[in-house]
DNA sequence: TAAAGCATGAAGTCTTGT
DNA sequence: ACAAGACTTCATGCTTTA
């Protein structure tokens, strides 16, 4: 409650400072790091090379770690003060964005961010201050782009479709022409998620064509008031740029530049996570939309999960055989039991926890006191709690948690995979709660087939059991040399175990912390290997998901922060892969 | 000592009713 | 349009048990 106050207001004196601000000249992306004698505190950053006050060095060394300038951070927890993480990161990532290509700057290597990021970032700014006419003062200094864009803003479109409608209409295009093109795309936009009858008709009334604009100002006003930002928005079913046996409905997506392999990246997190974490996920990896699935489309139990890569979307195939996608069908036994009040088809998400043998009792004795169907009200305790534990049906009132090898199953893996080598159940539960849905991933990953027949080199950070390699594995996609990443001891050995017992002919190296790799180390085993095809992971989620009474504390927190981990390696990739070209 | 048991809501989104 | 209710959620930290 009064985290989130004390957030806004936060927000707003940063925004009100920006002005005043002097501006430093950087790259988000570490590219020209590499280039740049101080760009080594992005790689590792020792503590001694802090300048700052013992107090303040752990939060600079965490902003540091993300990429970012010291000196800058410095300046940005200055401008904030250290408690808000949040409004630091925001006032960091605005300064990238307002230095990230200055027209008069050439930048050395940095084609990384593509002209749309940059103005979205740039616009972003601007037309969250109320200064305008400060701002006018000095768009001489801009250049025609730059100012056709300010104009469109001005008018009250988003930065993301005046950028389109400027690439779509060409570098010559007039204004009256981008708008043209904006108004027609509103239209269009507007029939597709509008009621039929809010479709402007050619031949409307002047007024109630005013009024019809009016209102969808006032929507448009009102989205920007609750989101403060254009939000990401999870998708209706959940089945991002397509599932096996839906609605053959095709899409398409043009990636930024920026985001182009190679190598391909493929990251993966919880969606539902906390506002604002998918829209800083993405502006991080290259401003690609990610790809929001629930894995209900692929087996029997949800996983919503959103998704950012630069893999091609078209002609993926599915894993065979096609998994059950049915309660019934992938637990059979359980059929003879299940009561026909259990209306459940699903099972929820597969978590890492179950439920107790105390509670399962419980239930069988509020069941056992009537004699047939129980009544509306033990009905429902009965079917909260079979949702909320993933109880199944075993007997006759007897409800139980899934099995180990149950789980392992319903999420891809092969049976036994986490079992053995020293592990306990209840390890073996958050392993398995941890992991990827291995359908889901492959058929992503399926269009990988085609492009590398002689098979990959693959950088698989927080590896976990290996989803990603099984995944490639069932796919018949050939291992390579797989540089995997996993703090767990338990993890490793499972993975190691797999890769063992699957006969894999490539080469498995191990890390167990990704602040091992830093420049040195990436160059070094890129250098051997020969480059990474495919860049791998999902970043711990524990500080985003849902479940989490104690530490839900966003992309900041203590784990969940290691995403910058991913993005620091990814980029070190790329760049690396890059100069080498 | 290691493993299992158990209490601990908020923050969203989606649905329904008025 | 709006409010109220239903529903879901890659978990943590402490206590108890084997």
């Amino acid at each position: 409650m009064g985290g989130n106050a004390s957030g806004e207001e936060s927000d707003n004196i940063d925004w009100d400072t920006e002005d005043e601000l002097e501006i430093q000249n950087f790259p988000l992306s570490s590219c020209s790091t590499l280039t740049n004698p101080g760009g080594e505190a992005i790689v590792c950053a020792g503590e001694a090379s802090l300048s700052a006050s013992p107090s303040h060095s752990k939060l600079i060394h965490h902003f540091v770690g993300m990429g970012f300038p010291e000196k800058l951070v410095a300046k940005a927890i200055e401008e904030n003060g250290e408690g808000n993480t949040e409004s630091i990161l925001e006032t960091l990532l605005t300064y990238s964005a307002l230095e990230n290509s200055p027209p008069q700057q050439k930048p050395v290597i940095d084609s990384d961010h593509s002209s749309s990021d940059y103005y979205e970032n740039f616009l972003d700014e601007i037309s969250d201050s109320d200064s305008w006419s400060e701002d006018e003062e000095n768009t001489e200094s801009l250049s025609d782009k730059e100012k056709t864009l300010l104009s469109l803003a001005k008018m009250g479109y988003t930065v993301e479709e005046a950028s389109i409608a400027m690439d779509r209409c060409g570098p010559d295009a007039s204004i009256d022409e981008i708008t043209d093109f904006l108004c027609a795309a509103q239209m269009a936009k507007a029939a597709d998620y509008l009621l039929p009858d809010d479709e402007p008709k050619p031949k409307r009334k002047f007024f109630e064509r005013e009024l019809w604009k009016r209102k969808k100002q006032r929507r448009y006003e009102k989205r920007m008031m609750s989101e403060d930002s254009e939000t990401i928005r999870l998708p209706k079913p959940m089945i991002g740029f397509g599932v096996p046996m839906e609605s053959s409905q095709t899409f398409h997506r043009t990636l930024p530049e920026a985001a182009m392999g190679p190598p391909y990246f493929y990251y993966e997190n919880v969606a539902l996570a906390p506002k604002g974490v998918w829209d800083t996920i993405k502006r991080f990896l290259y401003d690609v939309e990610p790809e929001f699935v629930d894995s209900k489309y692929f087996c029997a139990a949800a996983r919503k999960r959103g998704y950012v890569h630069n893999l091609p979307i078209d002609n993926r195939f599915p894993l065979l055989p096609l998994p059950p996608l049915t309660i019934h069908e992938a637990l059979p036994l359980t059929r003879k039991w299940w009561p026909s009040w259990d209306t459940r088809t699903k099972l929820n998400c597969l978590q890492t926890c179950i439920g107790s043998a105390k509670l399962t009792d419980r239930i069988r004795k509020a069941l056992e006191d009537w004699d047939g169907e129980p009544p509306l009200r033990v009905q429902k305790y009965v079917l909260d709690e079979c949702r909320k534990w993933n109880l199944v049906w075993v007997g006759r009132n007897k409800l139980a948690p899934l099995e180990a090898d149950e789980v392992e199953m319903l999420l891809g893996f092969p049976r036994n995979h986490t079992r053995g080598g020293g592990i306990s159940r209840t390890d073996r539960y958050k392993s398995l709660g941890n992991s990827f849905q291995i359908d889901t991933v492959a058929y992503h990953l399926s269009v990988l087939k085609d492009l590398y027949p002689g098979g990959i080199n693959l950088l698989s950070l927080f590896s976990g059991i290996g989803g990603a390699e099984v995944a490639l594995h069932r796919l018949g996609i050939p291992l390579k040399t797989v540089v995997s990443v996993e703090i767990s001891e338990v993890n490793r050995n499972i993975v190691r175990g797999w890769w063992e017992q699957t006969n894999q002919k490539g080469n498995l190296i191990d890390f167990t912390d990704v602040q091992q790799l830093d420049g040195d180390r990436i160059e070094q085993l890129i250098h051997s290997v020969g480059g990474f095809d495919l860049v791998i992971g999902g970043s711990p989620c524990n500080n985003l998901a849902g479940s989490n009474r104690h530490h839900r504390d966003g992309l900041e927190g203590k784990e969940s922060a290691l995403f910058y981990d991913y993005f620091r390696i990814l980029d070190l990739v790329k760049c690396i892969m890059g100069r080498q070209q």
